[in-house]
DNA sequence: TAGATTGTTAATCGATTAACAATC
DNA sequence: TAGATTGTTAATCGATTAACAATC
């Protein structure tokens, strides 16, 4: 219920559990769960969904339970997947060609509308029906002036300069694949970045292994 | 210190940036730190750094700090990168290859030694110089004795079926890039799964743009 | 030795769990 | 209405921070 009250980062990390989980009860054509069932499918605690939950407002039922539908649509308006964020790729490489071309951006309110690249060989090519452009011709307003996410598959010794041209073009909002520390480098530009490591899952992975952390 | 009590996911969840922050360091040349300057570096406080390390034993100095090299090293034991861990690739489509192309298996003690998918139409084509095989050929006692951890790069209407089979040879390590629950379905077989959801880490984008949260 | 910084214990803060009144 | 299950407050548990003696 509480607007103003910060919420927790680890809530905030299960918020796309949640919406998951929703998706496929509801793709099985359930209409309703209580907190309880929700917590057995996904190893969790019934107090804590309903106390995540109400971090945002209530959403139940008392006596039913939570109508899958509202419930997954209200989750997704707090994720902002509702509105429309236009998205750009920036290097066209494998890393990135495969991404767009795996990933559901549409599903979740982004909008892939250019994907650029600096490497005169693959300039004109096309992935996914949209062309390679020239990395410098981002800086033509008719281009910027929309462009809300920046996806970076770019190799890390580009970034820097690659992160201010962005910036200074008005982005402000990165999915960040290289191993450049943005949050460091560009924190004073307000700028919100999410970072995949994929080898830091592999790490992880190796240390369950090794400790049967099962 | 303790070596008996239970280290707690967020720990485990920080050994990873712990040795990829410290391997940084240590190509840029440094050979000491102090938990008060690596806590600067990483956005931590010096008390974390010091109660997340004495999770696993002293590695400091009275008075110095710690040995940069002595410190990357003990982390990747912890971690168990210095163990050889023989890895195969499910699924030698788009990203799957990518991935192998992609990620420094090596370098944290993964050692592919097979690729394989069911699709005749690319059995046979090599990726990274190793050639892709039916999957059939996998229960063949010579091609799986010694395989510690698959990949799994396959749709997931494929998994359950591929996942038992792989678990009926003796596999028990997945890295999982399917969005199918192995942890609920497979819990018994005391299997290890780290799985990787980039859609999640796409949602938490989109929450933080949306709620500006910087 | 004096200064610095660790390892570790104690204090605080925050997250999860338990309990229950509200209510559908 | 009676049963079920939420929303929410209180209790517990665990993680982070602060403090400091040990010691290099």
């Amino acid at each position: 219920m509480s607007k103003s009250m910060k919420v927790s980062n680890l809530v905030i990390n299960r918020l796309p559990m949640y919406h998951r989980f929703l998706t496929e009860l509801k793709s099985n054509g359930a209409h309703k769960i209580s907190s309880s069932a929700l917590a057995d499918t996904m190893h969790l605690t019934a107090s804590q969904i309903r106390q995540d939950l109400n971090c945002f407002g209530g959403f139940g039922q008392q006596g039913y339970g939570y109508n899958i539908d509202f419930l997954l649509e209200s989750i997704g308006r707090i994720l902002g997947l509702d509105q429309n964020k236009n998205t750009i790729l920036i290097g066209a490489g494998r890393l990135g060609s495969t991404l767009i071309s795996h990933i559901s951006f549409s599903e979740l309110g982004f909008n892939l509308t250019g994907i650029y690249d600096n490497d005169k060989n693959i300039i004109g090519n096309k992935v996914n029906d949209i062309e390679i452009q020239d990395i410098k011709n981002l800086s033509i307003p008719q281009n910027n002036q929309n462009v809300d996410v920046a996806i970076l598959c770019i190799p890390k010794q580009a970034c820097h300069e690659t992160v201010t041209f962005l910036i200074q073009n008005g982005i402000k909002t990165f999915w960040n694949f290289t191993h450049y520390d943005l949050q460091i480098n560009f924190l004073k530009d307000c700028i919100t970045v999410e970072n995949v490591h994929l080898s830091d899952s592999l790490m992880k992975l190796s240390y369950k292994k090794t400790n049967n952390d099962n």
